[in-house]
DNA sequence: AAATAAAATGAGAATCATTCCTGATGTTGC
DNA sequence: GCAACATCAGGAATGATTCTCATTTTATTT
């Protein structure tokens, strides 16, 4: 349990690593038919604990998963529901803004919601 | 529907302003004892949509809802569960971010996790 | 104000992501 | 190889949220 991942854990990390997208717990159960639903949550939960995956609760019904990398914001389009990356680290800020109140910041998500760019297209080409 | 807030609807409201915290859904329910919950629900989504309030995904099991004011960064102890607002305000650096790929950003989130004051000083005390 | 139409409510059922439970299976140290 | 232990799969349970629909409230018209 302590830094040793299990050959399901490394299959879910694999999944993770190779699409390099969001995921939900269920894509990736579909993926990996011989490894049980529970199975892929447990090591989902592991794999986050041991920060080589993030878990991201966008507001959509379900969590997504992504394999950990450069720090970047979750912007996601509130017509069409995708869920974009978006380059934009601000754990400095965020780190300093805890600091100054006594807390360890050790994890800073940024999620951003609104219209994204081809939403935006069509809904100028709608209204034409 | 559109502007108009039901009485329902102002109680949900005046329950999160005067209770100047996060409340889950469950909570306000439980402060109003004459307001059904599938209608909580609904007025919790109306309002947010009208920019009244704020949902929180921060990766509990339920949602938490809070007054809209400035804006400001979500801290949650991964220790003792606790959310912790702090002043950190990022949405215009999120917003241009945004921008340089053509999205229109409304709403930026920061969540934030690690460890409150409360429980460094507490892990601090039990180690010795 | 009465009559009609339209929208919002409440109670409970349905949904569905996630967690829990249990027996089975695999792994490790000896 | 075997006992001791951890991990697994599958299914059941949980619980927040959403849906349904009969009823009530609110708005509109006359």
């Amino acid at each position: 349990m302590n830094g040793k991942i299990s050959r399901q854990g490394r299959q879910v990390l694999a999944v993770l690593s190779e699409q390099r997208i969001h995921l939900t717990a269920e894509e990736i159960v579909r993926r990996l038919p011989d490894v049980g639903q529970a199975t892929v949550y447990r090591s989902l939960e592991q794999l986050e604990r041991m920060g080589q995956i993030r878990k991201l609760n966008l507001g959509q019904r379900s969590a997504y998963y992504e394999y950990a990398r450069e720090n970047h914001m979750h912007f996601v389009c509130e017509r069409c529901r995708q869920v974009i990356d978006v380059a934009c680290d601000v754990t400095g800020v965020a780190r300093e803004a805890g600091a100054l109140f006594g807390h360890r910041v050790d994890r800073v998500g940024v999620t951003a919601g609104g219209l994204c760019a081809a939403c935006i297209a069509q809904e100028k080409k709608e209204q034409q």
